[in-house]
RNA sequence: GGGGGUGUAGCUCAGCGGGAGAGCGCUUGACUCACAUUCAAGAGGCCACUGGUUCGAAACCAGUCAUCCCCA
């Protein structure tokens, strides 16, 4: 075994083996609890990438632990149809051919889409596996495949005939470079430098005029109306009134509508119905007409006039300010920073458009998603992404689920061109069953991906078929997703599963923040700042890379990406390794199962340390703390198995004892290390496994190895404060060989002065002191002279003195004693104050004042000691 | 404008009612027969600020400031 662990060597051949042997594979069991997490799909053609590294590794740590802890786990993995930025990319390389999809046509087009997802479908799956993911391929589903298009078709013929689809013209978000409507989230909003811009508008009767104040004047084009609050006295009298359009000419009505603030700008406002939702409602309300002047390419249109007909809008901005302060409008310009709604996927500034599109209606449906969540029968961890969730749940607005793609499932709804019959039907209609025309076309719209992410958790079991799957698995027990995600699925997976399933998707939801960069900002490709968590793999391996993510984080914050972090993981992994190679070199001739000799010390010690790892990490895994946990065991493997344990093994495993002994500790070490190898599995699968085949009576897998069990009844609690009495002892005198500068290898005198209970431990085991700090010990229940050239410390009780003739400067070691004193001091103070403090005494837990009363006495001893060596010294 | 997160050692972050913690960095010493991707020792903090609750607050409550995010 080299020195340095190789992940090279190993993940990939772990990986095929497990993969191969069927260990991801669950079949329905029903004597056997399940144990269920559905992956988040990503994208089928992208590519792995911090976050999805992120959130595979804590589903698979928590599936691995549940897996060996015997539940049956499934992990059902799949990957997404990603209907804008999948098509994107391909409209991408067709540019570069020099063709557009309009150019080869919806069939053809589809065609060369399925050709890009089997050409890159298989890189994201790939790249899984190399994270380790243990997700049961076999049953690795797709949005688009047939079950999940059959789902899709059944949940929209359902809500259709529910009532809870409907098509309406609406002001929706546009993205004029992706050419399709997008969703209320999808929209990004940024703050953005801006301008006011005060325009007057006067009156049709010519004796005076309204100022208003705009950010988007080239919409003025749009105005059929101005509007002022009900209640704003300042312009009562204007209502009703007309008003002249400047540079349109158009004449039009003030109208009062609750809508307006009254304490924004000038408190009156241009109404848009075309361009801005709100100046849609309100004219719906007064029945205002609707003049679109912007297109689909973000142009102005016909309707905008000759003028501005043909212009960017953001050109026409201009245009229009210039024209208005040469008309005379333009009162006066203000800088104004406002958000600007950008499409998620290009940036492109997003243009609300009036357009005849899909809805969802969401009230109905998010009344039970709400009252899943708050009577608990979804959990959301950590609980404060409940109130993010039951806050926009009890603000929702209708979906938009119409999108002008052709990548996607296909609106199943036919119009007839005769009689304008509208037909939603899950199978194609070749006749009108009205007017029995055949000139029937489907609508050429497909659905937002997100409609079909909606279904996952049961779409993926079989549903809409009755699956033995769906019985047995559904609902999942923990939805594990980032932070930034909520809406766009967790929310509608729960209304999803509760109108269609009856049954919430999942009891928890599991929610993890963002990898950001070193300087906390979002990885993004327009930076430049992403880490491929592949090149880490390369360099570093797999189960560095995990176990770096999931340290150091708390559940729901972001965390940072830190090279030297992961410098840390990696070298955790090599101690791992180095622990184990040197476990393995002492147990060639090791023959497990014979009887051992008693444990000493040491043994009863690692072993209690052991028992009480294994009860946290498990606690911690219980309460999705996967960070403490992680913590627990590299503290535990690398403070106390490697630190002090291997250290005290080694003159038994080397023959200086007996040979039973030496059997004794083989059996020890190999017993404890094979369990904290399980304990790790889930953060770190492939070192754990690799070692784990090497140690004696292992089984298949590690993967199926069952979860330690604590015990305990081999929790040894005297075993546990013992073995502290000498740590401290050993680090006293440490700390004094640290200070004086005694060489490592030069063998040091102590003398320990203990009291007969402790004197007698120290006794026992003072080969442990001597071999850990290279002293000769000698103990005294007294000194009756203590000498002079030495230096002293004082813990636990126990004296201990370092003669150190010639090599002492005895002003320095007063001024070290005088140090140490005015710090015990400080604290006996802070003690005793609280023991004299009669509610102290009165209200706090006698385990607590007990605790007071003890550390009183060890630093009263200390303090004593401590003024007994000046003394002596300063004789 | 509304909601939320975060402010703890130089850096990154744990802890979240009863003795201020880790990793990295820094200082000192050591190539000790598993590991220099190591070992030993050390320095370093009015736990953002101001009030309140409590016998006791870094932690709970209120307010302030800073910073980040989400929504309008």
């Amino acid at each position: 075994m080299p020195s340095t662990y190789d992940p090279s060597q190993v993940e990939g051949k772990r990986y095929q083996h497990w993969e191969e042997s069927g260990f991801f594979h669950t079949e329905v069991n029903t004597e056997q609890e399940p144990f269920v997490i559905v992956m988040p799909p990503p994208n089928v053609t992208g590519q792995l990438h911090m976050g999805h590294a992120l959130d595979n590794t804590l589903q698979d740590i928590l599936t691995r632990w549940r897996r060996m802890q015997g539940y049956n786990a499934l992990w059902l993995p799949g990957t997404d149809h990603a209907g804008i930025a999948t098509q994107a990319r391909v409209e991408e390389s067709l540019t570069k051919e020099g063709v557009s999809r309009y150019d080869i046509g919806r069939q053809e087009f589809l065609k060369k889409v399925w050709d890009w997802k089997e050409r890159y479908g298989n890189r994201i799956t790939t790249q899984l596996r190399r994270l380790g993911a243990s997700c049961d391929w076999q049953r690795e589903r797709f949005t688009m495949d047939e079950g999940c298009s059959e789902a899709v078709l059944e949940v929209f013929i359902k809500l259709y005939e529910r009532g809870l689809i409907y098509r309406d013209y609406y002001i929706t978000n546009w993205c004029p470079k992706c050419h399709t409507t997008i969703s209320d989230i999808e929209v990004e909003h940024l703050d953005q430098p801006g301008h006011f811009y005060h325009i007057r508008y006067p009156f049709k009767d010519g004796d005076n005029d309204v100022i208003l104040a705009t950010t988007r004047p080239e919409t003025m084009l749009g105005d059929v109306a101005v509007a002022v609050h009900p209640g704003d006295e300042r312009y009562r009298d204007l209502v009703g009134k007309t008003l002249i359009l400047p540079l349109v000419g158009r004449e039009m009505p003030v109208i009062a509508d609750e809508y307006v603030d009254p304490s924004f700008g000038t408190g009156v406002v241009k109404i848009t119905p075309a361009h801005d939702p709100n100046d849609f409602e309100v004219g719906r309300r007064h029945d205002l007409p609707q003049v679109a002047v912007i297109d689909k390419d973000g142009k102005m249109s016909p309707e905008a006039g000759p003028r501005y007909e043909g212009l960017d809008r953001y050109e026409c901005r201009k245009k229009i300010v210039r024209d208005l302060d040469a008309g005379g409008y333009l009162v006066k310009t203000e800088d104004h920073a406002h958000a600007v709604g950008h499409c998620y996927r290009c940036h492109t500034v997003i243009e609300p458009m009036l357009s005849r599109q899909w809805f969802v209606r969401m009230k109905p449906l998010a009344e039970p998603a709400i009252e899943a969540v708050k009577d608990g029968r979804i959990r959301f961890i950590p609980e404060r992404f409940t109130k993010v969730y039951l806050n926009w749940m009890e603000n929702i607005r209708d979906w938009c689920i119409s999108r002008q793609l052709w990548w996607g499932h296909r609106i199943p709804v036919w119009y007839c061109r005769d009689c304008e019959e509208m037909v939603a039907s899950k199978d194609p209609v070749t006749k009108c069953p009205r007017c029995g025309s055949t000139t029937l076309e489907q609508d050429p719209d497909v659905l937002d991906t997100w409609f079909s992410s909606a279904l996952w958790p049961f779409s993926t079991l079989g549903w809409p078929e009755k699956t033995l799957d769906l019985a047995y698995y559904y609902p999942t027990t923990v939805m594990v997703t980032g932070r930034d995600i909520i809406f766009f699925w967790v929310a509608r997976m729960i209304f999803s599963g509760l109108a269609f399933m009856n049954e919430v998707p999942f009891r928890d939801v599991f929610i993890h923040g963002l990898v950001m960069d070193a300087l906390g900002r979002k990885m993004s490709k327009s930076l430049g700042n992403g880490v491929d968590p592949i090149d880490v793999i390369e360099s570093h391996g797999a189960d560095s890379l995990r176990f770096m993510l999931v340290t150091g984080n708390t559940p729901g914050n972001d965390l940072r990406f830190h090279f030297e972090r992961l410098d840390g993981a990696r070298n955790f992994v090599n101690k791992l390794w180095n622990a184990s190679r040197f476990t393995l070199m002492n147990l060639e001739d090791y023959q497990p199962g014979e009887k051992t000799g008693p444990l000493n010390l040491a043994d009863r010690w690692i072993v209690s340390r052991y028992q009480l790892a294994i009860k946290e990490t498990t606690e911690f895994l219980e309460a999705y703390e996967l960070g403490e946990a992680a913590r627990v065991l590299y503290e535990f493997t690398w403070n106390e198995l490697c630190d002090w344990y291997i250290e005290l093994a080694k003159p038994r495993l080397y023959g200086k004892t007996t040979a039973a002994d030496r059997y004794t500790a083989q059996s020890v070490l190999s017993s404890v290390l094979k369990g904290t190898l399980e304990l790790l599995h889930p953060f770190m699968p492939f070192i754990t496994e690799e070692i784990w085949q090497h140690l004696p009576d292992h089984g298949i897998t590690i993967m199926r190895a069952p979860w330690p069990e604590f015990r305990e009844d081999l929790v040894d609690t005297a075993a546990m404060q013992e073995m502290d009495l000498l740590m401290e002892i050993t680090r006293a005198i440490r700390h004094i060989r640290g200070e004086m500068n005694v060489p490592p290898g030069r063998q040091a005198e102590v003398l320990l002065v203990a009291p007969d209970d402790t004197r007698t431990i120290i006794e026992k085991n003072v080969e442990y002191v001597q071999l850990l700090s290279n002293a000769v010990v000698k103990t005294y229940p007294v000194l009756e002279q203590t000498p002079e050239q030495a230096a002293h410390a004082v813990t636990k009780g126990v004296g201990v003195f370092v003669p150190l003739k010639g090599l002492i400067d005895i002003d320095k070691e007063i001024a070290r004693q005088a140090k140490e004193l005015a710090h015990v001091e400080k604290d006996l103070a802070r003690v005793r104050g609280k023991l004299a403090n009669a509610g102290f005494l009165g209200k706090a837990p006698a385990e607590i004042i007990e605790k007071e009363k003890a550390k009183e006495e060890e630093l009263a001893g200390k303090q004593s000691a401590i003024k007994e060596r000046l003394a002596m010294l300063g004789r």
